[in-house]
This record gives C-alpha cells, structure tokens and sequence, in this order.
DNA sequence: GTTCTTCTCCTTTTT
DNA sequence: GGAGAAGAAC
C-alpha cells in the first residue's frame, strides 16, 4: 500500500487519503483518474476504514468496471469475487434482483433492449391510434426515457409536461408502456435506476440497511449521471456522506442520453461539508496539444474551471496541425495518404486514431483504407449484441429460457419465413389476450384447436415441435449446444447459409462466437443476464490497424496521433444538437472536441472540407468555429511533411508536362497540365488530381 | 394474406 | 446509401 501511496503525486495522494467526508476530484484529462480510484478503493481497506465488500463503486462503462475491478484485484493481492464495481445499470439489476417484488416485477425479470422497447412502443402507439407520422416511436421512446432519466413514474411526470408530449399522447403511452412492462415481467434499462429510486424512496428501512451496508461509494464519471443516478447515490449515502465522485466537467458529453452537468457542478452544495482536489497534471500530452485543448475549452461558461500542465514541462511536443482540404473526398484520401507516410516514418498504426462526430462519417475513410490495403478497424460501430443475426438468436435463446417471452416470440415468429406474417400475429395476440396466456402458449393452443391454418398452420406447429424438443435437449446438452440445435432445426442457419454472400458468411461466422460464448457461461440464465447489459464482446487485441471511431466512443482512450477530421460548422459544431440545445449545446460540442484534442499524446491534425457531400448532394462547408478558438501559438496550418525547400516560390510554367513531381502528401507522379497556380498530375499512388502547385516540386533526377 | 419491390425519408452522439 | 413504409405481385 505504501508503494501504491508512494506512486502518486501531491494532489493525488490527498484524493487517495481525504476519506472523512464527501470529495470530489476534478480530474482532468490524462490525469491518473484511474489509478487515483483503485488506490483509494484499496487505501479504505488497508487503513480499516471498510472492507471490500462495503465499498460500492459505480462506472459508465463496462470496460471500466473490468479495469477498475482488476487493477483493485492486483493492488489487494489477489482477485476478490465480492467486491461491487460495476456499471450503475448492472449494480441496479444486481440489486433489483433481489428485491423484484417490492417494484411490483418478479427476481428472474427480462431487461429489454432498444429493439424490443421500440417495437413495443410501435405496437402500442398504434393500438392507441397515435400517427405515427407527426409523432413518431423513436421519439416518444426517446421521451420516456427522457423521463425515467430524470426518475419520473407516469404518476409523477408533471401535468404541463404530460400534456405537452404529443398532445398528452405521450404520457398516456408512457403509462400503458410501463404497464405492459409489468406484464411482461420486464424492465428497460431506464427502469433499472428508477425503480432503485422508487424503492430507497418508499422503503426507509431497506435504505438504511443499504446505507449501513455500503459504508463508502466511489463514483467513475460524475459528470455524465442522470438525475436519476443521482438521486439514488444521494440516498446512498444521505447521514454518512462518504462518498467520492471523480468526474471532469469538461468531459461532460452525454447530455442527450440524460446526463446533467449540474450534477458535478452543483455538488458543493448537494454534499454539505465536502471538499475539491483538482488533478491537473498530465501525464499524456506535451503542451502545445494541452495549451490548444485549454484555450478551447476556455470559451465555456459552464466550467468548474481547472487548468491541465505538462507533467514534464521541458515536454512542448508537436502543435495542432489544421488543413484544410478541398472537399470530403480529398479529405478522406489526405488522411489516408498522410497515415501511409507516417507509418512508413516508423509509426504504429494501433497508435493512430481518427475520431469523428458522427458514426456515418468513418464510411469516406473506410473506402480509403481499402482501397489502399491500410489495416483499421471501427471501434463501437454496430455491437455484437446489436447484430440482426444476434438478436434473432438470443431471441430464440430467451424463449428457451423464458416461455412467456412475448416479446422475443414476436421476434422470431416468423424468421426464418415461415408463412405466419402480420394477421398471423393479430390472432395470436387476439387469442392471448383473450385466455390470458403468453404468444407462444396462444399459438400451441390455436395449433392443438386447427384454428392456425395454411402455411402458417404448418410453420407453427413445427416451430413449436422444436422449441419444445430443444427445452427437452436443454438439461442434457447444454445452453450451447441446444440453441445450435435449435437454430439448426428451424432452418435459420440456413436462411443465411442460401445467401451464400460474403456478409451472410460473416453473421454465420457471428453466430459461431455466440455459441461459443454461451458454452463460456454456467447457465442460460446467467449468459443473458451478461448479454443485457454488457453490449460490446471485448476481445481488444492489440492489432496494428488504425482505430476509427466517433469522438463519444474515445473517450478515456489515448492515442500517440489523433486525427480529427470534419470540424466544419454544421457538422461539428453538429447543426442538429445546436436547434436543439442552444447554447448549452454548443458547450456540449466544445467540450466534445476537448475531449478529441485530449486523447492525442503527441500530434493531433485536424482537418476541414470547404464542400461535404451530405447525403447526395455537395454543400459548401464553413470551417469550424472551434478552429477561431484554438490559441493560434500552439497552432500550424497546412499539410505536414518536411520543410518545404522554396516550394511556394516555384511557378507554374517549371512543370512541364511529362516531368516528375513529388507532392508532399500524395507522392510522387507525373505532371499532365499546369495552370495558374494548380497543376494536374497523374499520381503514381492514386491516379490524377489536380493540385496546388505550392505542395509539389520538381523532381530532378 | 404474405412477400417482394419501390419510394421516400432522414443520419448525432449509447449504458 | 440505409431503413421503413406503402404499394404491387404472388
């Protein structure tokens, strides 16, 4: 412990050992968040103040409960199965569990996911006769979870509020939806933390048995909880007030999902007697990148306010490099080129990373890459667990698990084709309704009455024959091997197996890793548990490949080069979040490229088009107003590469057609015409383009 | 009634 | 260039 101690610096170490009261820690980027977290997870132990089993600690993510939970497992000696890190919707279901009854579900309940509640919220909008035009499911989805975020029930959501959803339509289906819910034995993620509020709400005595219970909590990432999570760690700890938020506001980025910067800004006041350490010493970048990020984040209002330095301060390291390119394509292609040059420099690909605002954007850059055989990966792009073939499968694995899965019965009714379409559903759903039995009971009593006839008929009862002949395979082959059975059985490998294209070999390959995975876990129950709230498969390999993803998803991630392309108006600051958050969310956008900035730990370029194509057509692009805010000092325009010897002072006419050239991103070529300042050049690399002259000099031999 | 095809709309970020 | 809804064909 003394060694760990030992470690860390000044204002790290008082983050560690201030444990009386309530704290918060400022961390900004590049800190040592981490690492003060787990030293202070094991310092409560070690000094007597509790035991492991006593501390609770939250997280956003579930990579960063892993990491949290290994790094304390490491500090203590040894791994420790007890301890309770885990992300606040896993904690909650943990907890849920065991007091199901009390919020009116029963302990084996299903957690929902986006697919489910979506078509659960279709269906019921349309049974209530809501257009689905002027409001449509994703929104009215949107706004239920708007609401559990802020730890609203139906009953609780305010009359003016109600009624101005969708003309009061809204909150009707949002009642009917928890309703449902209920029914189905199931909760969404939102649920999760609110029926935690609702029971520490209402049950005094079971909260002060929590409170008793977990005698200091730890919270990951302040800034990003909801009201929600708020509340309920509010409740935690209300009498004893030992707890520790570390967060930065700065990194505040998930306001759309419910998170409410308020929560780190207003904790003074929430948690009487508590007290700041700021950690701003970074120990990732040199400080032209910090300088950059802090002169940027700096137009904020909404800032506790801290300063990142170098830990090193010898170390300047490299400025911000902004180019600007001509429109989306060359853009794509100049990152490609540039990475290629940098990687023939001796950089490592897995240490580059290109972040970008919205997903769509990586696609322009993946063309690229293939193009020129440049190995990447996108990281978080469409989950395991959100594949189409995925669900499908776990669809038929719940109802396995779960006869009265509705909702997964409704899913695979009729996948692979098997003739039972929409008026199949409406008799079934009529019949259950009616007997009070779940879908797949309605259709094996429809089926036994020859009431389900033709195709559908037919395709049922041999759904229902394998189902059942699968549940009888379930003691004595296990989870893993009866859904391959199954889903050998109903013909749904071979759906894919006729495709016979490259992607359908894919989701075949996809549901192989499944099955897999299943066979890792000790039941069927226990693996979808796991599936519901851990939505990505974790094997991060280290790969040599360029890392591309949306700025969101690199968060608490570094990189040695960061690339950040698209910082035009519109697009970031993104137009869309700006109509509707106003100024608060263009503080949101600001604090996003922050966080990009901050991920680099040696060069960071950034770089805008004056035309994006955005959709089908071509639009003329301003350049970011972020790029107006970073510190000109820490700040060099134009493309990279080395000096230029005289370039810019060469004319047009010294390039002859048919002489070679080199170009500093593109390389070398041969030159076709020259123009007033352009000259169109047949590159060896990528084919002709026309180029500025000021980029391209002679090549003599 | 079911499935296939065309049309139109939009595309921010995700535990 | 993708998804969902509406219309057309089986």
């Amino acid at each position: 412990m003394a060694e760990a101690l030992g470690r860390l610096n000044p204002e790290q170490r008082m983050a560690v050992e201030t444990i009386d009261g309530p704290l918060l820690v400022l961390a900004g980027a590049g800190t040592g968040k981490t690492r003060v977290l787990t030293t202070r997870f094991a310092y409560l132990i070690a000094s007597g103040a509790a035991r492991a089993e006593e501390i609770l600690a939250f997280t956003f993510t579930n990579k960063a409960a892993r990491e949290m939970r290994e790094r304390v497992a490491a500090l203590l000696g040894g791994p420790v199965e007890t301890l309770w890190i885990g992300t606040f919707h896993a904690i909650a279901a943990r907890l849920l569990r065991r007091h199901a009854e009390a919020v009116g579900l029963r302990p084996d309940f299903t957690i929902l996911d986006t697919d489910d509640q979506l078509r659960l919220i279709r269906t019921l909008a349309a049974e209530q006769g809501i257009d689905p035009k002027s409001a449509p499911p994703r929104f009215l989805l949107a706004q239920i979870q708007r609401w559990k975020d802020r730890a609203l029930a139906p009953e609780a959501v305010p009359a003016a509020e109600a009624a101005s959803v969708a003309d009061g339509k809204g909150f009707d289906l949002y009642a009917t939806y928890q309703e449902r819910l209920r029914g189905l034995n199931a909760a969404d993620f939102g649920d999760l933390i609110l029926y935690m509020v609702e029971l520490l709400r209402h049950d005094p005595d079971r909260l002060a048995r929590l409170q008793r219970r977990f005698r200091h909590v730890l919270v990951d990432e302040y800034q990003d909880t909801n009201v929600a999570q708020y509340l309920w760690i509010r409740l935690l700890v209300e009498g004893h007030g030992r707890i520790c938020c570390v967060g930065d506001e700065d990194q505040s980025i998930y306001s759309w999902r419910g998170a409410e910067i308020d929560n780190i800004l207003r904790f003074e006041r929430d948690f009487p007697g508590s007290r700041i350490v700021r950690l701003e010493r970074n120990y990732r970048s040199g400080e032209a990148i910090l300088a950059a990020a802090s002169g940027l984040i700096a137009h904020n209002e909404a800032r506790l306010g801290k300063t990142l330095r170098p830990a090193d301060p010898a170390r300047a390291g490299e400025k911000v490099r902004v180019v600007a390119l001509e429109d989306s394509d060359e853009e794509a292609r100049f990152v490609a080129t540039m990475i290629e040059t940098w990687r023939a420099e001796g950089e490592r690909l897995a240490e580059i990373a290109i972040l970008v605002r919205a997903g769509f954007q990586t696609r322009a850059f993946e063309e690229q890459f293939l193009a020129r055989n440049l190995p990447y990966r996108v990281v978080g792009g469409l989950r395991f667990y959100e594949r189409a073939e995925i669900r499908d499968a776990l669809a038929y694995a719940r109802l396995l698990f779960h006869e009265e899965d509705d909702l997964a019965f409704e899913r695979i009714l009729n996948v692979p084709k098997r003739g039972a379409g929409e008026s199949t559903l409406q008799a079934l759903r009529a019949a259950a309704v009616e007997r009070n039995l779940s879908l797949l009971e309605a259709a094996r009593a429809l089926c036994a009455e020859r009431k389900l006839r033709g195709k559908a008929g037919e395709g049922i009862g041999r759904l229902l024959d394998d189902l059942d002949r699968a549940r009888r395979l379930l003691a004595e082959r296990g989870a893993a091997k009866t859904l391959e059975i199954l889903l050998e059985d109903v013909g749904y490998f071979d759906l894919w197996r006729r495709e016979g294209t490259l992607e359908a070999e894919g989701r075949l390959e996809n549901l192989r890793e499944l099955i897999r995975v299943i066979g890792e876990f000790g039941s069927l129950g226990e693996f979808l548990e796991h599936v519901a709230l851990v939505t990505e498969l974790d094997e991060t390999v280290e790969e040599e490949k360029v890392s591309l993803m949306t700025l969101h998803a690199a968060k608490g991630l570094e990189f040695d080069i960061v690339v950040l392309p698209g910082w035009e108006e519109g697009m970031f600051p993104n137009a869309r979040a700006l109509e509707e958050g106003g100024e608060r969310a263009l503080e949101e956008e600001r604090r996003l490229a922050y966080v990009g900035l901050t991920r680099a730990r040696r060069r960071a370029v950034i770089t805008h088009a004056r035309y994006r194509r955005m959709f089908n057509q071509v639009q003329a692009a301003m350049p970011s107003r972020f790029l107006d805010e970073l510190p000109a000092e820490w700040v060099e325009t134009g493309a990279p590469g080395p000096k230029r010897r005289g370039l810019g002072r060469v004319t047009a006419p010294a390039f002859a057609a048919g002489s070679r050239v080199m170009h500093e991103i593109f390389g070398e070529g041969t030159v076709l015409a020259a123009h007033e300042g352009r000259v169109d050049v047949a590159f060896d690399r990528i084919g002709p383009r026309r180029v500025l002259s000021d980029y391209v000099r002679p090549l003599s031999d």
